[in-house]
DNA sequence: TGTACATCAGTGAACGCGCGTTCACTGATGTAC
DNA sequence: TGTACATCAGTGAACGCGCGTTCACTGATGTAC
């Protein structure tokens, strides 16, 4: 049953791939080895012909998943992007979801590995927001990043409380809510113009 | 070796708060039964004396802590509470710090009724800022449960993304830097009054 | 181009281990008389 | 108050189970000639 090497590294990324969403679903411990294989569509013991243990493949996953909320976010100017973040859609879609409002609970367990992996994934993160943020017409150019800093952390915050609290609960979504209008009006008012609406 | 019933209650309120700190530090999936009530000083057969399932004491373990540090803060003014929570000594010491900053990543993957517990601690320090909020002398009196809901989402944010990142790295400090800055700057002015400093 | 063989991605059973939970047992407590 | 006995908190071994990981095996791919 050998296969095409072409084959072969289509496989492992979408190995990679699965995890990536189970992981954001369900956490790290939430997902064995032999599930993710089984929905990845192969057996279990093919894992470890692609990576050296499951700890590897979740500092994997959380560097594909970081990398490619990253560009899929890219083309949305900042009142977009919170529009997209801070909303019942990405709450209620974890798997799909920014990685760090899914997992970074998890991060602050695991290795230092993991944890740099998380760290870099923020800070491309935090690079992509400025740029957003300064292109914004009568966008202040200082003291950018912490403004960025200070919104994304909003954000997560926003999210992971919410989806810590009963589906569909009043409370749950209140706090999209709030947190979606305040965030918005710390915002340049150039970069709000006509597109809200969302939450 | 039956034990006095006080003790047996003592005993049990014990496991409890053991259980609510080993939660806090290492997540529900990293704490097992065993270990738990080894760190308690028991046997693991003893558990199923106390609680119906591990499930049942997570809820509680959960009650407990959100009731207790609410208790504990409850001293505080509006902006000494912030000083306090986002700071580096609330981040690194995670298993006597705030259970929604510790778990709520955890919480979202839980069952209806943890999520259901975790709501209403969420509601009791909703209530308690409040009420510390409307006791500045100048501050606005209206939308403040509002402004709160947005404020704790913004301090849980800052802390959980802090903690993702590799301990002792500047990112990490940055980011609680930044949003304690930001948060204290967000307060009527009376609240922060000569008692900046902390971070 | 055709043949012979080494490679290695994927299979599926098995490994030891720790998990949550159960259970027969112990013996001091608390109760009935 | 003293005695006899039921209760039940705590013990420690055992349960089945799923975990991460290993391994002998398969057979098409890719290579050497």
């Amino acid at each position: 049953m050998k296969i095409t090497k072409t084959q072969s590294i289509a496989n492992r990324a979408h190995i990679v791939e699965t995890a990536s969403e189970l992981f954001r679903e369900r956490g790290y411990d939430g997902v064995g080895v032999a599930e993710l294989m089984a929905t990845a569509g192969f057996t279990q013991g093919g894992f470890y012909k692609h990576f050296g243990s499951k700890a590897d493949l979740m500092a994997e996953a959380a560097e594909n998943s970081l990398s490619q909320s990253l560009a899929s976010t890219c083309d949305l100017d900042i009142a977009s992007f919170i529009n997209v973040y801070v909303s019942r859609g990405h709450r209620d879609g974890r798997g799909g979801g920014c990685t760090m409002a899914a997992l970074c609970g998890d991060a602050a367990r695991q290795s230092a590995e993991l944890k740099a992996t998380f760290a870099s994934g923020v800070e491309s993160t935090l690079a992509a927001l400025e740029e957003k943020y300064k292109a914004g017409q009568d966008a202040p150019q200082d003291g950018v990043r912490a403004k960025m800093i200070d919104m994304l952390a909003h954000a997560i915050g926003a999210v992971m409380l919410s989806r810590a609290c009963p589906d569909d609960s009043s409370l749950a979504d209140e706090i999209l809510e709030v947190c979606h209008a305040e965030i918005i009006a710390s915002l340049p008012l150039s970069a709000v113009s006509e597109r809200q609406g969302n939450t």
